[in-house]
DNA sequence: GTTAGTTAGGTCATTTACCTAACGAAGTAG
DNA sequence: CTACTTCGTTAGGTAAATGACCTAACTAAC
């Protein structure tokens, strides 16, 4: 393809950021002369990358053309390769999706919560060989963004498949031939709460994700902060107990945070009197929504936990707002709790439970895919 | 002054960032044509914000002009209003430092450790309006910035000194009229150890400094990390001790790692045969050294919690590199310590010992004010 | 000492990528 | 219908950067 000019480059940028335009909105947004916008979108067109799209009505003087990004841009793929179930969203470039489907993965694996990346994989690729069909002409396959729920290390598949387990998997995903990357699954899920959910307006956050296991994510000016080597916000890794006198174990605050240990901590307290203990966080917490006050109690303990890794994020990096989420920690009860916890705090911190639920991993790596893809086209 | 075309603001870029370099280095890293960078550097040479500066003998061909940042782009001030002493450093923006002069603050609260800034500031302003004056001719002042003992989370003075605190301290600064900035000290040390210490090579790093108080900075792709609102980095502010069974106490971390608190738990636990316990880190530090056995275990313990903190910040951000400084932190026995708590952890980590000493922010300070007066030369 | 080869640095016509000005087209307001 | 406003195109102009070419200055080798 053709190099760009500069000038179509910031007009696809533009129109990129703002959905649909008029050249004159363009024109103004850049400080470009019109004949320059006009030049600029009709080499976009000739490529196919934008089209017109209806006009603005209404407004004294002559009516503006709308433009927006083409077909021709092409689409973007993000691949939720998780534990207990596998998701597949398509984008246009132009942000409107276009597909998402999931499936369960059926594995003896994926009952233990231990990360059986091959069975997950299995089930990806043949979700994805069932619907890529269906996508019919939606233009070329731009980009693809791989959600894992381990730590990714290198994001460039070339760097990452050395390591045999990531060879397996991308194997087994059988991919069609596109650019791809790979990115920490709770990486992804507080991307999608930066670009779809509840931190839109923040400039940065933090996202604390509380469920099966325990991970974090740190979004500063809209870009993910990765860390030298991909553990940013492993915040299983954290020495705990942390005391004077005792010794913390290794992966401690992941086997306390966890939903499992939860359960296991909730049954040890639980008197006999209120008859068989949770099974389940969901049961957990809706027993403790419905008053019971040992299920009140364990809630309010984990709440406070979770609370004391929320206070440890703000103390180190001061987000400004951190939202939780995850099976555990989107729950409303939990939230109430960590904000009790973070009341003692001198730093000025927001807490806000996700709404985007099961969902947000896919739709983070949908949405990075869409950037990449993007970045791409715009600056090279 | 008349604003510089596109061309002279990449080639003074290019130039602050190689110190020296010759016209065809510069057209050959920038992608410019050899007229193109002689027009450029004429622009400048006019503007006196660049000269000559010898040339480059030896190689086959004609020898090449060398060009530098000339005494006409001015110069900068980074100044330290320190606790118990207080510093000025002047850089030109070339980078050669003009001056550095230091005080004492004579006051009693310097003793206690508690933050007097005023008593500070009168010090620094008294050494400011002695040292001045023997700057003689180094061009136009254009920038300040500020090293303050305390949460800054304003560095807009305008804003800051809303804040009657700031505002008496800036006052009793009485500062020569340039741009001015205020930043966290920590912050500033952190940049120091990124442009002139053990984190040139790093892309990313996190500086912890343990000495009488405790606070971390972070440094991502050659940025501070500040937060939302300043308070990045203020670790003193996390819980502790944090477990399950106990209650938190705020400012937990700072009344435990501080060096105050260092030498009272090891006065509690000093055995009567050894004499009298030491009454300074550095004496602390000096017996461990000489093999003192109760002064090791002191040492050693202390390090094993700073190596928590450490663990803590890794875990978090994955840093890649921890720098340690600070009257406790730069000390080699710590280092130790701290390298063998990490052991146990699976993020890959650097662990290295701070060699700048007590002028660390001030030079720190001085980066930062040559960096933003650069910025605003070469970016309006 | 001389000459060949290489690199620095300047001059000038040309291209590129914008801009402003002007005008017809297409809409709204009265 | 007329007056007015805004859109979008055409024509002409300009500043910045380029490529091609030349001279200057230096090294290496004979």
């Amino acid at each position: 393809m053709t190099s760009l000019s500069t000038s179509a480059r910031a007009v696809l940028a533009e129109l990129t950021r703002r959905g649909r335009a008029t050249r004159p909105q363009i024109s103004q947004a850049l400080s470009l002369s019109k004949p320059t916008v006009s030049t600029a979108m009709s080499e976009l067109e000739e490529l196919g990358l934008v089209r017109e799209d209806g006009s603005v009505q209404g407004h004294t003087g002559r009516s503006a053309l709308l433009w927006r990004i083409g077909e021709g841009a092409g689409h973007v793929l993000g691949v939720d390769v998780g534990v207990t179930r596998t998701r597949i969203h398509a984008h246009a470039l132009s942000g409107e999706r276009l597909l998402g489907v999931s499936r369960d993965v059926t594995s003896p694996a994926s009952r233990s919560g231990a990360a059986d990346l091959t069975a997950s994989a299995d089930a990806a690729g043949a979700l994805l060989r069932e619907t890529l069909p269906r996508l019919g002409d939606s233009g070329p396959l731009r980009q693809i963004v791989i959600a894992l729920p381990t730590v990714v290390t290198d994001r460039d598949p070339a760097a990452a498949s050395q390591s045999p387990e990531v060879h397996d998997m991308l194997k087994a995903l059988s991919l069609p031939p596109a650019p791809l990357l790979l990115e920490n699954n709770v990486n992804c899920a507080a991307v999608a709460e930066g670009n779809l959910g509840v931190a839109q307006d923040a400039a940065q956050f933090a996202y604390v994700q509380a469920g099966v296991r325990i991970g974090a994510a740190l979004v500063i000016g809209g870009r993910l902060l990765r860390g030298a080597s991909g553990w940013a916000g492993e915040v299983a890794h954290l020495p705990f107990p942390w005391d004077a006198g005792r010794e913390p174990v290794p992966e401690g605050l992941e086997r306390f945070l966890g939903a499992e240990h939860l359960l296991l901590r909730t049954a040890a307290a639980w008197p006999a009197s209120e008859g068989a203990p949770p099974t389940s966080a969901e049961e957990l917490f809706q027993r403790a929504g419905e008053g019971c006050p040992p299920a009140q109690r364990a809630v309010t303990e984990h709440a406070t936990q979770v609370g004391r890794l929320v206070v440890a994020v703000v103390a180190l990096i001061d987000p400004g707002l951190v939202v939780l989420g995850g099976g555990v920690g989107s729950n409303p009860l939990l939230v109430q709790g960590v904000q009790e916890t973070l009341s003692t705090l001198s730093v000025p911190v927001e807490i806000r439970r996700s709404g985007l639920g099961a969902t947000a991993t896919v739709e983070g790596a949908a949405v990075l895919a869409r950037e990449q893809a993007l970045h791409r086209l715009i600056h090279a």
